[in-house]
DNA sequence: GCTCTAATTGACTTTTACGTAAAAGAAAGA
DNA sequence: TCTTTCTTTTACGTAAAAGTCAATTAGAGC
């Protein structure tokens, strides 16, 4: 297991600039070690950019992507706070349901268009 | 099946503003019609906004779904466009995988997230 | 005809998520 | 040592997707 990456390193695996990796530790959203200036990634902040990353796919804002990261970050101790947490957990779960489900018709419609243009181009073929 | 809707109702339906039909207008994604001034929206003119807005939940840029909307309008005569239409298909298509999959990883993660928030209860009803 | 409400246009503003450029330090190879 | 290559900070810029405000205008009901 490698101890550290460096900026450009991940920057490369990603496809994402410099620019992007701080704006995101900018948002709190990732940590990185420090040595002197330079900042250096360990494993758990590779992982949380794969999460990051994700959510931005998903054209979930910086600030939805910090609640699911926040989810992520493991239940507290507290009661209270154990059924917020839940509570959140199934909103997040419904907005997702909701996401797949608009995925899911969208495939169906380009289906529809795949198969009417192999129609036409059977049609073509045969010599309309 | 009714004719006409106007602008407030299918605000109302979609959640909308005003504001953001016309910008879809403006960006050529609807064609009302118009009596006098004021815009008269069809079923077809319904039913694309109902696209764009599935469109944006999944996180496309109006770019992108205006590529999507101009799949589906229907496969054109000649050959060569046809295959060009199929090979954005199969871009789109690829997309909306790379999505699903995202959705399903982060599905996953809540799940781990829920279950360990059920064993801590479950833990402090015992009394840890 | 008058009023009230809904709709329109146009301009300006805002927010998000970075891009870009400048200036400077730090390390590494020739 | 010199140059190159990264990296950093700071600051300003920008594109996308609307929000907001102001000034009109048009229908609908009385």
């Amino acid at each position: 297991m490698r101890k550290y990456y460096t900026i450009t390193e991940l920057t490369r695996e990603f496809g994402v600039s410099t620019r992007t990796l701080r704006f995101y530790e900018d948002e709190g959203l990732i940590h990185p070690d420090r040595r002197g200036r330079t900042r250096l990634y360990r494993a758990g902040d590779r992982h949380l950019i794969k999460e990051i990353l994700r959510g931005r796919r998903l054209g979930f804002t910086i600030a939805e992507i910090r609640e699911i990261i926040d989810i992520y970050k493991g239940p507290p101790g507290e009661p209270g706070q154990l059924e917020l947490m839940m509570k959140r957990v199934a909103e997040k779960r419904q907005q997702l349901h909701q996401k797949r489900q608009d995925i899911e018709d969208t495939l169906a419609e380009l289906d529809n268009v795949d198969e009417a243009c192999l129609a036409r181009l059977a049609e073509l073929r045969v010599g309309t």
